[in-house]
RNA sequence: CGGGGCGUGGCGCAGUUUGGCAGCGCGCUUGCUUUGGGAGCAAGAGGUCGCCGGUUCGAAUCCGGCCGCCCCGACCA
């Protein structure tokens, strides 16, 4: 058995949490020690380290921080209310910001009748293979079809088509939360699921600068909340031709790091052009007279989002949430003998007062049935940001100690002022969380200059390769077809905004060596 | 879609090779003692062994079929 991954703070760690054996290191000749590990591997419940196997590390993660459990369908889970938590967090947050830019949200039907879900050639071919199909109702037959939604543009576009007339009803700016099925082949908890929950950002323009920079608006949107609220840094910048939605004419998206090396599409904004106006009769009349096609946006962010959240922060106790996403900003544990427990819980029920009213969501943990070891280690697996230990030394002192779930610091806390240094800290915890996902980021952002040294990166470490690249298809596929790794994106110059895209900067294409028009990036991804 | 693995109390597994009482740990219940990094002791409850069929005196175990899930590779938020 090997111990625990050092951590400074816990120098007592070692013997208590074990890791599971691997193959071959449990000494079956001694039934005792056999006995021992297996009651000790159940007993502890240890999450499988991400150095040996990230995929287990990531499931362990999900099933025992109680984001999430596999459900009796196909590649569906249940959300737990942990992890639903974390998904209202994300969706107050967005919303808001949402809002802020005069989106407004509604709901259209799950349901999208066949010959309307039909009308866009691209469209369907993009998302036909993967949409299931409702044919009858008891033992009929329907007339009609209907597809579950894989994601809406058709149907709202149909009821666009409807409320637009004049170029004064322009723009329509609707959001809508929901659900969408797509029957992948391959399933994931949150990174790829049967059915997922989303928002699905749908606007009508008058013409194309217009719904361009409501795109580029969109993508900043997600680009501040990955950074503010979920720490997590981003590349921002518009995606190959090979790689955009099915039915859009351009695709901008926001690609995160996972601390595999992977990257992960973590948001995205298409402009759509006049597409699905054509073919869905979206029309207005202009001032000048003319009826003209509107231009459309389509913009969607996922619960995959969590997906993210728990590989961009998480360490081999499990989970670790940035405070602002965080269902749960500060946990106080009341701990000491038993003669101690009236008067500690008394204090640990004035903290957590102290705590709400200064704004923090705090959670006091006043379990009797369980250990204040067995609840460090709990909540440490849950990722709570803070933990405020809180006994009869404490008392003593006035003070209530705080442990870090980042970086495994404790700090005594006087008493008094408590909420606004705990808000403070918070704070911090937000910020350095975010400082280390960039500089992660950072350090696994290399350049290569041909295909060679292209694939060696990717072998070797993976990250982000940004290189090159002539603007032709056949380039792009022989990248990928060399070494897994696919055009994320070509990043923004400045904010997405701005709308400005880095060009070749005197670089060679990665692949056939003529000058690039743009510099990329590339990367394996989920 | 291809490849691999797994289905045995709530969870993790052993038992299957060589057919013969369904077991272990955790969890759960009750009681007592405990509580500053996953507490201890004692007594309990809990199982159509994924499903269907076959072989057999007898099947978790052998044979045939089916289903489900997970993991790994080509398409996708």
């Amino acid at each position: 058995m090997v111990p625990r991954e050092a951590t400074p703070f816990a120098p007592w760690g070692g013997g208590v949490f074990r890791l599971s054996p691997r193959p071959g290191e449990e000494d079956g000749s001694m039934a005792h020690e056999a006995h021992e590990a297996a009651r000790e591997r159940a007993y502890v419940k240890a999450i499988t380290p991400r150095s040996e196997d990230y995929s287990a590390w990531y499931t362990d993660v999900v099933l025992r921080a109680d984001l999430a459990d596999y459900a009796p369908v196909r590649g569906c889970i249940v959300f737990k209310p942990y992890g639903y938590a974390i998904w209202e967090s994300i969706q107050q947050d967005l919303d808001r910001r949402f809002k802020a830019t005069g989106v407004q949200n509604a709901y259209f039907p799950l349901l999208i009748p066949e010959s309307i879900f039909r009308k866009e050639a691209e469209h369907i071919e993009g998302f036909a293979p993967e949409v299931p199909w409702v044919t009858h109702v008891g033992e009929e037959q329907l007339a009609e079809r209907y597809v579950v939604r894989p994601t809406s543009e058709t149907i709202i576009g149909t009821m666009y088509a409807r409320w637009i007339q004049s170029y004064r009803d322009l723009p329509v700016l609707i959001n809508q939360w929901g659900n969408v099925l797509r029957w992948e082949k391959r399933t994931s908890p949150f990174l790829r699921t049967t059915e997922f929950l989303w928002q699905e950002g749908h606007t009508a323009h008058r013409d194309e600068a217009d719904a361009e920079a409501r795109t580029r608006l969109m993508l900043e949107v997600y680009r501040d909340m990955a950074h503010e609220l979920l720490a997590i840094p981003v590349v921002a910048g518009v995606k190959s031709d090979l790689e955009k939605f099915a039915g859009a004419v351009r695709t901008y998206t926001i690609e995160a790091l996972m601390t595999d090396g992977r990257a992960l599409q973590a948001g995205t904004s298409h402009y759509l052009g006049t597409g699905f106006a054509e073919v869905l009769g979206i029309r207005f009349l202009d001032a000048d007279g003319q009826l003209k096609h509107v231009h459309q946006t389509s913009w969607g962010a996922s619960t995959r989002l969590i997906g993210a959240l728990i590989m961009v922060h998480g360490d081999d106790r499990g989970l670790v949430l940035p405070p602002r996403v965080a269902p749960i900003q500060a946990v106080v544990v009341p701990v000491g003998p038993q003669r101690e427990r009236a008067r500690v819980l008394e204090a640990a029920r004035g903290v957590l007062r102290e705590l709400q009213a200064a704004g923090v969501r705090a959670h006091l943990d006043d379990r009797e049935e369980y250990s204040p070891g067995w609840k460090f280690n709990e909540w440490e697996l849950r990722g709570v940001p803070l933990r405020m230990e809180i006994g009869p030394r404490d008392l003593a002192r006035g003070e209530v100690l705080a442990a870090r779930r980042d970086s495994g610091e404790k700090t005594g806390l006087a008493r008094e002022g408590l909420g606004s240094a705990v808000a403070g800290l918070l704070a911090t915890i937000q910020t350095s969380l975010f400082d280390r996902a960039r500089r992660f980021m950072d350090e696994n952002t290399r350049e290569a200059a041909n295909l060679g040294e292209l694939k060696g990166t990717i072998d070797a470490r993976r990250g982000f390769v940004v290189s090159g690249w002539c603007g032709n298809q056949a380039c792009e596929l022989r990248v990928r077809e060399a070494s897994g790794a696919s055009l994320r994106c070509i990043p923004f110059d400045g904010a997405p905004s701005e709308g400005r895209t880095l060009e070749g900067g005197g670089r060679r294409c990665v692949t056939c060596a003529e000058e690039a028009r743009h510099t990329v990036v590339f990367a394996r991804a989920y």
